[in-house]
DNA sequence: CAAGAATTGAGAATCAATTACCATTTCTCG
DNA sequence: CGAGAAATGGTAATTGATTCTCAATTCTTG
């Protein structure tokens, strides 16, 4: 069996438990604290050979910053939240999308992105 | 009257005739070859007073560039072409967005982003 | 025209994200 | 155990976008 990496595994199960797609630097953040932290060079190696590996796919929902998420998701949609930043993994899709493409263009994939306020700013705002 | 911006006035007219968002870097290039050239600088000072003035909006619709319109424009979308990178304007939107919206969270406003090939680059490749 | 304010351009500086490097540690396997 | 492969972490280097700096130019107005 090949070498286990650890550290890379610990990558891959913070984003399948996440509610949504996560940034490099929120992956570094969230494993840093646990009990023997995590570099950020690993995070980005773990991130980018589960891209390689088809394990992760990355999305990028805002300038500046490529998030991650499973691959085998469902089909679904993000909600982007202007004041922590997160990213949520919404349910479902609408219809007609493809009365949007004009003549001449090919649609090959669709993202649609909600901003606005989470639950939780909403609360504490 | 306040002093005439000329080369301000030309970053504009680029984007008001564009036929979809630009970044500072598109609408340089398309100025910089014209009669007398311009400083990117000045295309950013332009950007920045643009949507300072509220005729200009700034929308991310990828990673590593922030893309400006007018912001005169209806309610629409837009088509990011995978190939030669630029962004088109689509006409119309859907429905039922309303209800992907999680409970307790407060959508502000949505931006549905197609991917594929323009129709220039499906000829061209 | 003269003075002062705004604009401009070129390149340096900054900034955040990402990658490269390299020494160290950890595994695997014989 | 010992050698070699892989993983790791810290940090330097890179990259691309954007902002800053400052001297030169262009307007506006009297």
């Amino acid at each position: 069996m090949a070498r286990q990496a650890k550290k890379h595994d610990q990558v891959l199960k913070v984003l399948k438990q996440a509610s949504g797609p996560m940034s490099a630097n929120e992956v570094w953040e969230r494993l840093r604290a646990e009990s023997s932290g995590i570099g950020l060079a690993t995070v980005y190696r773990a991130l980018g050979r589960g891209v390689e590996d088809g394990r992760l796919v990355a999305i990028e929902l805002e300038s500046g910053s490529v998030r991650y998420e499973p691959s085998d998701l469902e089909h679904h949609h993000h909600f982007l939240c202007s004041m922590c930043r997160r990213a949520f993994d919404l349910k479902g899709c609408v219809r007609d999308l493809e009365r949007l493409v004009p003549r001449g263009f090919r649609m090959a994939n669709h993202e649609i992105l909600l901003f606005g306020t989470c639950a939780e700013c909403r609360r504490a705002g």
